[in-house]
DNA sequence: ACCTGAACACCGTTCAAGT
DNA sequence: ACCTGAACACCGTTCAAGT
């Protein structure tokens, strides 16, 4: 059996969403193949790159047409867009915000919001910040929906069901005085 | 040699220090109190449970005096409080990020950062919303400061030094329409 | 170009038994 | 109460050698 790259990609994300990302070893994934583990490392440097092109691949098959008009609606509809992606996927949260804190993946969402972004007349210097924060809010808050739906899934269904993720929270931006807003959708599916 | 939990935890807190949260293996923590690595099994049911206890420690650690009054500048404080407690170790906030996305450890922040916002009369439903978008936000941010941080000291001297960290950055939240407003330092220390 | 086989240096966790 | 010793079932990664 003879693979190329996009092949162990593919069959990472069954195996991903199939046993969870702890589960998902190179070993694993080898013998899912029914490869030596060792044959990845053709493919991939390590299991970091590996994981990023994972995390890549999720946001790339999470795209969607994008209509929104406003900087602001803009916004608005890349977190939702970016939130579904993650949330598609067992662990796909947890995965993405990992590869991101390392500063590894594409920067494809950040390219994105920065789009959006640069329509709110930010000083130039200000930009990046308003990226960050609101990246950094739309991974945290995808990890913790995608954890708590995980938890509830797992034995824990006597807790009563979180509410708290029924609401449409909007999430602001002060930035040396000048404000953006934006909101982000945190209805469940 | 017999210890008590504490013990561990202060052990384990220099072994993250002095060599990062990836070579804190409960085989190495055993080695280095000079016990088996199933000794700490007494003390510890597994090691999620050891790190959510070392995160809770890291927060306790950075406890300080809180003198501000107003809701809004009362949520600037905690939050600058968690960011340094968390900047203070090294991995601290990889760690304490970890064990919060997982529910562990100590709801500590959770319900100051709660009190503090108490303080701007939103509906109940939407407190706990807000909370967590602060809470987002400061452990994101955080955890990509010091990434970069690291990430700069160790021979990636070559890149100019990012400068989007000097900036005061204010968050502000909308939920259903009532404004919160709090800021979160993010200069260099 | 892609893979095997074997090795190296590790992991977390359990459990009977010791003091 | 706290620890040892040994075992179980794994890891990521490297590297010579094969086709």
């Amino acid at each position: 059996m003879r693979y190329r790259r996009t092949d162990i990609i593919d069959r990472a994300l069954t195996v991903l969403d199939a046993y969870g990302l702890a589960d998902l070893s190179m070993r694993r994934l080898g013998s899912e193949l029914g490869v030596q583990p060792s044959a990845l490392y053709h493919h991939f440097a390590n299991k970091q790159t590996l994981l990023a092109a994972l995390a890549d691949e999720i946001l790339e098959r999470g795209r969607r047409e994008r209509s929104a008009s406003g900087w602001d609606a803009k916004v608005l509809e890349l977190g939702r867009e970016l939130r579904d992606a993650m949330l598609a996927w067992r662990d796909g949260a947890e995965l993405v915000a990992t590869v991101h804190a390392f500063g590894l993946g594409a920067a494809r969402p950040d390219e994105d919001l920065a789009e959006a972004l640069s329509g709110a007349d930010l000083p130039e210097a200000v930009l990046p910040v308003a990226v960050n924060t609101v990246l950094h809010f739309v991974l945290g808050h995808a990890l913790q929906e995608q954890t708590q739906m995980q938890a509830a899934s797992v034995g824990a269904i006597a807790d009563e069901p979180r509410e708290r993720s029924d609401f449409d929270l909007g999430l602001g931006l002060v930035v040396d005085g000048i404000r953006v807003h934006a909101e982000v959708s945190t209805r469940r599916r």
